[in-house]
DNA sequence: TCTGGGGTCCTAGGACCC
DNA sequence: TCTGGGGTCCTAGGACCC
């Protein structure tokens, strides 16, 4: 890279993260193709390399790759979520060990300042490699390494890092001369830079701009005109012109979504309201712990669009509530009101939901004008939450929540949960 | 039979105001 | 013939990400 610049990114991406987290635990599944997939063990959210090469998309419904699983045996497992944080929070510790400024992006990958550790390792690759190799010994999972002078362009060192066996997992790309980087990005589809999805691919390509190449020689201003900011700022990006800083603490989350397909079409009122409310005891446990409250309430129901033989209904709405709250069962309340309102009879509903809106620190609450602070429900819920901290989730809920959940979602080949259970702690023999 | 869940940001357009 | 225009706020929807 011919530009000059003081920023210095390294992306650290685990390979095939839920894949691998199941592989720390389960060797037999080396080198056998393997996927773990979604909630209701819907579609394959994690491929193994060898899934990959028989050419599955991300997000292939299950029941669409049965021949091709019965042919290449392909070992298929539901999500195990509980596991897979454990391990994530294990590979982000250890990275903070090479810098203090870690952002993590996301549940596995982080970018890493390297800003200022020039001097400190004999180069980057060789730190690179370092951390490769302490984490697949400290945790047993295969990391690859990107490292740019931009966020957008250390995802694509990554990915360099990933595909080329040159690069043996690390790629540096400050240590390219101009020519090499051309040649890399000009033999890269333009889809694989970080902000550039199918639908803007599309009409990149109808202009002419298909390789990642073709997009960095573009003017940034004159796609701002077709595409808007983000596109001028990816652009810049890709030119080595750091636009997107390190954002190393987590900003507390604007809106709050728990939502399940059922196990099986629902049809009552009164298995809605217990899904309804069950999903409220996820929502407002969350709500809690950033220490947040929330004004509005947003609950939704639908049933399954792929089953067109079916009558279709979907709606959803809004609940204002006229005092900002943390209360669970205050929240259960009003998106109980909303699902009476929009719940329709005679309908095989798949999907429900709820949204927690207007989220606002829990600091600034304001008095209520009838009754002021309500002292009283602030430590219903924290008795609420510490027991079930304490002795496993759902030990007290509400009992709208219901205790059947027969409409709950299918996890049918679920792993144990071997960091953070007891009873599931691999034994050595 | 069987098709995930949880987020963010940006923009366009309508409502409303002066 | 031709009926203002500009600013702000809010929301819905699109696009993207993992």
């Amino acid at each position: 890279m011919t530009h000059s610049t003081s920023q210095l990114f390294a992306l650290v991406d685990v390979n095939n993260f839920y894949v691998s987290c199941e592989r720390v635990f389960n060797p037999k599944l080396q080198n056998r193709a393997v996927v773990v997939l979604s909630n209701n063990d819907g579609c394959a959210v994690a491929r193994s390399n060898e899934v990959k090469a028989l050419g599955v998309k991300m997000g292939t419904p299950w029941f669409q790759m049965q021949d091709l699983a019965r042919k290449h045996k392909i070992i298929a497992l539901s999500s195990n979520y509980t596991l897979y944080g454990d391990m994530s929070n294990r590979v982000m510790t250890i990275l903070r060990d090479y810098s203090p400024h870690v952002e993590v992006y996301s549940i596995d990958e982080s970018f890493v300042s390297l800003n200022g550790m020039r001097g400190m390792w004999d180069s980057h690759s060789v730190m690179g490699q370092d951390i490769r190799q302490r984490v697949l010994q400290w945790t047993g999972l295969p990391v690859c390494v990107g490292i740019a002078p931009s966020k957008t362009l250390s995802k694509l060192a990554n990915h360099l890092a990933k595909k080329k066996p040159e690069f043996n997992g690390v790629c540096d790309l400050t240590a390219l001369c101009e020519s090499e980087t051309r040649t890399y990005f000009s033999s890269l589809d333009v889809g694989e830079v970080w902000g550039i999805g199918r639908r803007i691919s599309e009409r990149l390509r109808n202009m002419g701009i298909d390789t990642v190449q073709a997009l960095r020689d573009t003017s940034p201003k004159d796609l701002r005109q077709h595409f808007g900011v983000v596109m001028e700022r990816t652009v810049n990006e890709l030119n080595g012109v750091s636009c997107l800083s390190l954002d190393e603490v987590s900003p507390a989350k604007k809106q709050i979504i728990s939502s399940r397909s059922f196990g099986t079409l629902v049809t009552t009122y009164k298995e809605l309201r217990e899904a309804v409310s069950t999903y409220m005891l996820t929502a407002a446990e969350k709500l809690r712990q950033q220490d947040s409250i929330c004004s509005a309430v947003h609950v939704f129901i639908h049933t399954n669009r792929f089953r067109e033989q079916d009558a279709q209904y979907s709606n959803g709405m809004t609940v204002p509530l006229t005092e900002a709250t943390n209360d669970t069962r205050r929240l259960i309340a009003a998106a109980l009101y909303g699902l009476k309102r929009i719940y329709q009879p005679g309908y095989l509903y798949k999907k429900a939901g709820v949204m927690l809106l207007d989220l606002t620190p829990a600091s600034v609450r304001q008095a209520s004008l009838f009754r002021g602070f309500d002292d009283r429900s602030d430590k219903v819920m924290q008795v609420m939450d510490s027991l079930n901290e304490s002795n496993g989730r759902n030990t007290i809920y509400l009992a709208s929540a219901g205790i059947q959940h027969k409409w709950a979602a299918l996890f049918e080949s679920k792993t144990p949960c071997y960091t953070t259970r007891w009873e599931d702690v691999p034994k050595a023999r």
